[in-house]
DNA sequence: CTTTAAAACGGACCGTCAGTCCGGATAGTA
DNA sequence: TACTATCCGGACTGACGGTCCGTTTTAAAG
């Protein structure tokens, strides 16, 4: 069963209204009235459609990452599949800070916003998977799980919001870049 | 001037409720108005003596974390002073494990708390300047401000319970070794 | 073009919680 | 004992996430 129309009408507006008072506000000031009344709907439906506030940042990301997702799981070498282990795992990273460059905001949103349980994320669970695949080949002995876990910490809203402050872009991309080839044994991947 | 006798008396009961209560709930579902009533003083007096929710949980991990602090800044190597940087990191991360787990109520309980701003808080910035320093020495061409974050992020509240729910102490300690060797670079370590 | 029932809507309402405030109590000093 | 700076308690406030239910809209069937 499809969504109706006036429902995938709101979802947008809730959608959009929740990104742009994004833009205006600290990340932990943006109450669910204030997206209710930008959107132009009532409070009821924000959670109609979204179940609560965590979910409806979990849409928000999940909606940013679409493009890395697909990318990664079936577009061309070397974010795709088809290339070595190692030149994945740059990739992969390099993308991922340049994802996280385009949206601290939301990022830092999100990650307060899901902090009661940030594992249970589907987009970073699926972050997750790729990465611990890719070190387990890479590190068959290690504790790819961990290291995955770690990697991504790499990504945290307020680190990413310093290092590009002081470096931009291009510091927080070497960093990420630098650290991945450390976890994944710079042997393997040289 | 010193602390009057009962603000000095009600700032112990505070901190040895919060401390209890965090054994008995969810970590993020501790209030203030639940600490206040279980160390017998009015609410009024935990702001009074803390400042805030922060600020409880701040002065909460600095008690924990204070004979750590102690030993590594004038403490017997390899922990301390004396022993070579690659030394000094391993006893630390192994050291900081250890805490971490035998607090990981209180971590969690910590980080939420201090979500707002993460890095101002003195007892992660003091472990933060400690890893900067060694990672310094043992990799000059390394973004260290960056590497050091990364490696405490391996001491996330979430990840050290999955870590130690399945795996043990043992697991999480092997774990953030092999991310400082890997990290600091192992030739300069072994 | 009706009819109709499921689906969605809005916004008042509720419980909780961090943080404030001030009249009253108390510790330490002269 | 008298005095004052300090501290105390807990009622109060404002904000927010989440719920509820009477009303409205959609869209499919007749």
């Amino acid at each position: 069963m499809t969504e109706r129309a006036d429902a995938a009408r709101n979802r947008q507006a809730l959608l959009r209204a929740a990104d742009a008072l994004l833009n205006d506000h600290a990340p932990g000031h943006v109450s669910l009235d204030q997206v209710a009344a930008a959107a132009g709907v009532g409070k009821g439906t924000v959670f109609r459609r979204f179940g609560s506030r965590t979910g409806l940042f979990r849409e928000l990301l999940a909606e940013r990452a679409a493009r890395l997702g697909a990318a990664m799981d079936s577009g061309p070498p070397p974010l795709g599949p088809g290339a070595p282990p190692g030149q994945r795992l740059l990739a992969f990273v390099d993308e991922l800070a340049l994802l996280a460059a385009e949206n601290i905001r939301l990022i830092a949103a999100h990650e307060r916003a899901c902090a009661a349980d940030p594992y249970s994320d589907p987009t970073y669970q699926r972050w997750h998977r790729h990465l611990h695949a890719l070190i387990g080949e890479l590190r068959p002995d290690g504790d790819a799980d961990f290291l995955a876990h770690a990697l991504l910490g790499g990504y945290d809203g307020e680190l990413v919001r310093r290092m590009i402050t002081a470096g931009g872009v291009a510091r927080l991309r070497l960093a990420v870049r630098d650290l991945a080839l450390r976890v994944a044994g710079v042997d393997h991947v040289a």
